[in-house]
DNA sequence: TGTACATCAGTGAACGCGCGTTCACTGATGTAC
DNA sequence: TGTACATCAGTGAACGCGCGTTCACTGATGTAC
């Protein structure tokens, strides 16, 4: 049945916050478009009046899931965002967690719409971060915070596929203490 | 038809060899078994010969794909490691590149063997580096190594994920610079 | 403001396809004599 | 060393399943009067 143009725009909010949420837990190939449906408490088959594919959806939901209002939450210091970033809270909280640490790899192989918008992401990252490094120069400055960013992301891809806690922790705990921030 | 015993472990290496190329490639969601069976020269009904299932394949190729000896080629230094790792290069070359910058994100969803092996080739990785690593303790040179090891992963996550190939480059270039080694 | 009807978002059955996996068959291998 | 036959790795057709996607239908919405 036809419902009213609010509802229309609220469901299509909950199947993008139902994909990105799912996408970040288990990966684009594992979550089929029927799963995201039912997340959004709707029917497979309305899909494509909001999403002209699955691939559509894909950037769309990677998308929100890199929305600054999402990401830099409370405009907190780069600091204190690296606090967040590398916890335990953060590493096992996957459905809303940074989407390069939760699908980069996959995403390296994605579409052309898909890796345009991360790479946006990726410089304002940078820049963010840029600001707030120690260094002499703006370029110092600059390749501190590509230094970090990188630790960041990488760091939280191995805590994730280490199967021991106490390395998973380890490995989250010295990258944060050796990043060059207060 | 029956082939001779050396012929099928030289099938069986074959197997693994490109699907530990292929799942580099394209990730283990979007290569099929008939794929890798084709790439090494058979048809897909000799696999199950080989291997009980996908999944085993998976383990069994990125054990390969993690062998030292393969990995650490020619017991290069940590910092020329770094050099070939950061490497346009090593970023291109993802058939046969690390398997936590090209399957990292999977990786932590994969099956309960998958990520053990995984487990031990981070250990090695980071014992590998903390004995080249400058620091006045053990505990230092443990956490620049972990830092180290961090940073790179990320860093070829994001080179690849970005679709410019200039800040791509200064992902690399400025995380290898940023690397307290020679 | 109330009524009549055209619009269209959602439903659920259905489609076509490709996947992982199985299996009857083939014919070269390798063992027993 | 040579022969006879049991073994078994590989082939390719087939199976069952689940996926992305389509579509005829439904019934609430919202517009025209």
């Amino acid at each position: 049945m036809k419902v009213s143009r609010e509802q229309v725009s609220e469901h299509r909010a909950r199947i993008l916050a139902a994909a990105a949420r799912l996408f970040r837990l288990r990966g684009f190939d594992e979550v089929t478009v029927a799963e995201v449906m039912k997340d959004a408490g709707l029917t497979h088959g309305a899909f494509y009046g909001h999403f002209s594919s699955k691939q559509a959806l894909i950037v769309e939901a990677v998308g929100q899931a890199l929305t600054p209002a999402v990401q830099d939450k409370a405009r907190l210091s780069v600091a204190a965002y690296a606090d967040g970033y590398l916890s335990r809270g953060h590493r096992d909280d996957r459905g809303s967690s940074c989407a390069f640490s939760s699908l980069g790899t996959e995403a390296a192989r994605g579409s052309a719409d898909l890796r345009r918008l991360m790479t946006q992401s990726v410089r304002r990252q940078i820049d963010r971060f840029s600001a707030e490094m120690k260094g002499k120069t703006p370029h110092e400055k600059r390749r501190a915070a590509i230094a970090a960013w990188s630790a960041l992301v990488g760091a939280m891809v191995l805590a994730r596929i280490v199967d021991d806690d106490t390395l998973s922790e380890e490995i989250l705990t010295e990258t944060r203490a050796s990043l060059p921030l207060a």
